[in-house]
DNA sequence: CTGCCGATCGCCT
DNA sequence: GGCGATCGGCAGC
């Protein structure tokens, strides 16, 4: 592992999330392992949020790279973004799935509250919601930089990007692109127990790197 | 495992 | 007025 530079977020947003996946994103002493991500294109890909120009709600990233773009779903979910691309492309990754490898004591405290039993271990950071649940992540940290090492929040990336990626259609992406034809821009790692269950899409392999 | 449904609100038409 | 980058509870196989 290695912590993320500026300029490894400043790439591409497709080149850059199928890399995200098995990195590490901490904050407030929990630690999740990514094990699914999604790209969005900024302004030319019609499922971004900020495919109509900035807004309020998304001048994050219409910002440099290398900041958290954290957005209200549904009217009571959390979700979070890493802000990626060259200047102007208002790219983003989504988080949508990780594996809680530590501080599983404070995910508990926020993913159990409320409820009869504990959730399973797999289900605490088992999509995008839950997973900024588990990390404590709100719209107080929408914008903050992930380069800081004095900030909230801390991001290590593999020393070498996940050789076995598998790519399918976007979750809940509708409209042009949705059918995920034109726009497969779900990555994940195969085999991981904690891939967001929502629509699960049919894997297609494809290797990264010889 | 799958499918249906309600909660709840910002942004869109 | 409608629809999400969602989730949890419940029913049914």
């Amino acid at each position: 592992m290695r912590a993320a530079d500026r300029a490894f977020f400043s790439r591409p947003v497709l080149e850059v999330a199928p890399e995200l996946l098995g990195a590490l994103i901490s904050v407030g002493g929990v630690t999740v392992r990514l094990t699914e991500v999604e790209a969005y294109a900024g302004t030319r890909d019609p499922g971004s949020h900020a495919f109509r120009g900035p807004t309020p709600r998304t001048a994050v990233m219409f910002g440099p790279a290398g900041y958290l773009y954290v957005y209200f779903s549904y009217g009571m979910h959390w979700c979070a973004n890493l802000v990626c691309g060259p200047d102007g492309e208002a790219g983003a990754v989504l988080m949508r799935a990780g594996e809680v490898v530590h501080g599983e004591d404070r995910a508990r405290e926020r993913r159990d509250a409320g409820r009869a039993r504990p959730v399973p271990v797999r289900d605490l950071a088992r999509g995008p919601a839950r997973l900024t649940a588990s990390l404590g992540l709100t719209g107080a940290l929408d914008g903050v930089d992930l380069l800081r090492t004095d900030g909230p929040v801390r991001v290590e990336v593999p020393e070498q990007p996940a050789r076995d990626v598998a790519t399918g259609p976007r979750v809940g992406v509708s409209g042009p692109g949705g059918d995920g034809t034109t726009y497969p821009w779900r990555f994940w790692l195969p085999g991981e127990p904690t891939v967001s269950p929502y629509r699960a899409a049919v894997a297609r392999r494809r290797a990264t790197r010889a």
